[in-house]
DNA sequence: GCCGTTTTCGGCCCGACTGTTTTCAGTCG
């Protein structure tokens, strides 16, 4: 189940794209954009608030709050009902084509009828697109790319999408009585970055409670099946989602069967087979006898087959029983280790909250040491200057203590430029406590170019972190074309961290990145990237990301203490991280 | 449509790149 801002923010978003979509007054689309990202972004649930109190949303107001309130008031929210029907739904699934805006998106609509990204493929194939203003042959190869990127991701969804609908499903088949045990197995469980369907996991006796609550959970669109060890839902929102009640006794085996990968599980069933034993879902079995040895946990199915439990995450395939069985498996780092966060953002730029607020919520996570890092100037859009950056750096000296144990860091987040020079002189980047640099621009640039543009951006002794390195948008925006070797050799030799962004859709690096990355004894950050407080508790898929990436906490700078990490931002050059 | 007043209208996230055009519209961060 989506959160009630998160359907708000949706229906207002798409409001926005209808508007743009029919033309007219391009700020007003803008308004509706910004509203929906502040409605979502918004600490408090919306679907209790009354019209006074939306209105204290910054970028609601009277109009923005009256549709709101109305929405959850009746369910609908007529103006927006009123554009639907100009306009089919399907064409605004045309502007999700990364290169296609509103403006061709309705070119097409009103002079080829093209409403779907499929007509549009097949428009594309049969040459219609030719002689239509404004499209010529790279537009049409732009367009074929996009379409391919978009088709790639497929119906997986992103990680927060699924953990948010699995923690709620748990949540209500929790509260039925008679059962033992409940969690969610699956891709899901071992945290990848997308997810193809939901597995649920229950233990009990008698499965039929469990079933039919599960088949009418209010969110549920479709049953696809609905049996006594098994049912499969598909949400409203087109989320696949399997139910599968297990007896108590087996919980282990089936949690091992569920979780997966499949390729892992084939390894172990192999493991079991030369011991002369049988892996299912229902246990472990002497293959003569067909005797049941253990079921009961993981852990036990585990040990029976001589291995170490192995974390989820792990669990691809990728040499970890190997690992496990030489006794190198590596203790991935945990969230629990993490000690702060070392890019977030605020109003100041393009975060939705306060310093304070954005600080406050820091405290309350009880993190040791927490790093503002607004955008610089060279990402034109966020209007930041000198002034504005020491004028902050005031604001973060001030609150620097003020929260007991939390230590407040003075940080930025730099533009990595086309040839890795960054937004400021070495003497102003000197006054903060730490630079994430990144990349907003050229995405396009040749191989050779991308990779000397990084390195150069890592020679450069104020940056210590590299922000999302490949500036990829899962399903949006393929990785930049780099030479990753020669960068994370730089990383190595230079000191510069390598981020693990936990924004669902970049987990950036990504974890085959991480396992290279890691042999050049390059260093990592895991950020949340957070533009509003609620964004903070991303740094779970940052976590989830590195210990597929076989991180342990030492390898993880902001595992570590604050001196520590101090030393590491002077990177040699002594100057800019004071005590 | 929102916001902040220089309170009831005028500005709003600005500039660059791409592909198309033949001087610029559309898209993006």
């Amino acid at each position: 189940m989506v959160r009630p801002n998160e359907e708000v923010a949706a229906l207002l978003q798409e409001y926005a794209d209808l508007l743009s979509v029919t033309g007219g007054d391009a700020f007003k689309a803008r308004a509706y954009e910004k509203a929906a990202r502040a409605v979502g972004g918004y600490h408090a649930d919306v679907s209790r608030l009354d019209a006074r109190q939306l209105r204290e949303i910054p970028g609601v107001g009277a109009s923005i709050a009256e549709k709101v309130a109305e929405y959850f008031r009746s369910g609908h929210i007529p103006a927006l009902e009123e554009r639907r029907s100009r306009i089919p739904a399907s064409v605004r699934e045309l502007i999700r084509i990364p290169t296609l805006g509103p403006k061709k998106a309705m070119a097409l609509y009103e002079d080829l009828h093209i409403a779907s990204v499929d007509e549009l493929a097949e428009a594309i194939r049969t040459e219609r697109l030719r002689g239509l203003k404004g499209f010529g042959p790279k537009t049409e190869e732009n367009l074929l790319h996009g379409i391919g990127l978009l088709r790639q991701a497929g119906d997986r969804i992103l990680l927060n999408t699924a953990v948010q609908t699995a923690e709620d499903v748990l949540a209500r088949l929790s509260a039925i009585t008679g059962g033992v045990r409940c969690t969610y197995a699956g891709s899901l469980r071992r945290m990848r970055e997308t997810v193809g369907d939901i597995d649920i996991l229950v233990a009990a006796k008698d499965s039929a409670p469990f079933m039919d609550a599960f088949v009418s959970l209010p969110y549920t669109a479709d049953v696809i099946a609905h049996g006594g060890t098994k049912s499969s839902i598909r949400t409203a929102e087109g989320v696949q989602v399997d139910l599968r009640v297990l007896p108590p006794e087996s919980w282990g085996a089936g949690l091992l069967y569920f979780t997966g990968s499949k390729a892992h599980n084939i390894r172990l069933r192999t493991i079991a087979v030369r011991q002369g034993l049988k892996l299912s879902e229902y246990g472990l079995f002497e293959a003569e006898s067909g005797k049941l040895i253990v079921s009961r946990s993981e852990e036990e199915v585990y040990a029976r087959l001589g291995l170490p439990w192995i974390p989820p995450t792990l669990r691809e395939d990728r040499g970890e029983i190997a690992a496990a069985l030489d006794g190198t498996l590596p203790d991935p780092v945990a969230e629990a280790e993490l000690r702060g966060d070392l890019h977030t953002h605020t109003d100041l730029t393009d975060g939705l909250a306060p310093l304070e607020e954005m600080v406050a919520a820091a405290a309350e996570r009880g993190y040791a040491y927490y790093a503002v890092t607004d955008h610089a100037p060279d990402l034109y859009m966020q209007r930041m200057t000198d002034e504005k950056a020491l004028a902050q750096r005031e604001l973060v000296r001030q609150l620097d203590g003020k929260h007991r144990k939390l230590r407040v860091l003075h940080g930025t987040e730099l533009n990595i430029g086309r040839t890795g020079d960054v937004d400021w002189p070495a003497d102003f980047l000197a006054g903060f406590d730490l630079c994430v640099a990144s990349v907003h621009s050229y995405f396009q640039q040749s191989r050779e170019a991308q990779t000397r543009r990084l390195i150069r951006a890592c020679e450069n002794p104020y940056v210590n972190v590299i922000g999302h390195p490949t500036a990829r948008h899962i399903g949006k925006r393929p990785p930049i074309d780099v030479d990753l070797d020669a960068v994370f050799a730089a990383c190595g030799r230079t000191g510069t961290a390598m981020e693990v962004n936990g924004q669902p859709e970049r987990l950036d690096l990504r974890d085959e990145d991480i396992m290279l990355a890691r042999r050049y004894g390059v260093k990592f950050a895991l950020d949340s990237d957070a533009h509003t407080p609620i964004h903070l508790p991303y740094l779970r898929y940052a976590t989830g990301t590195a210990q597929r990436g076989w991180l342990t906490a030492d390898d993880v700078i902001n595992t570590w203490p604050l001196r520590r990490l101090k030393s590491f931002l002077r990177k040699g050059h002594g100057g800019a991280a004071a005590a």
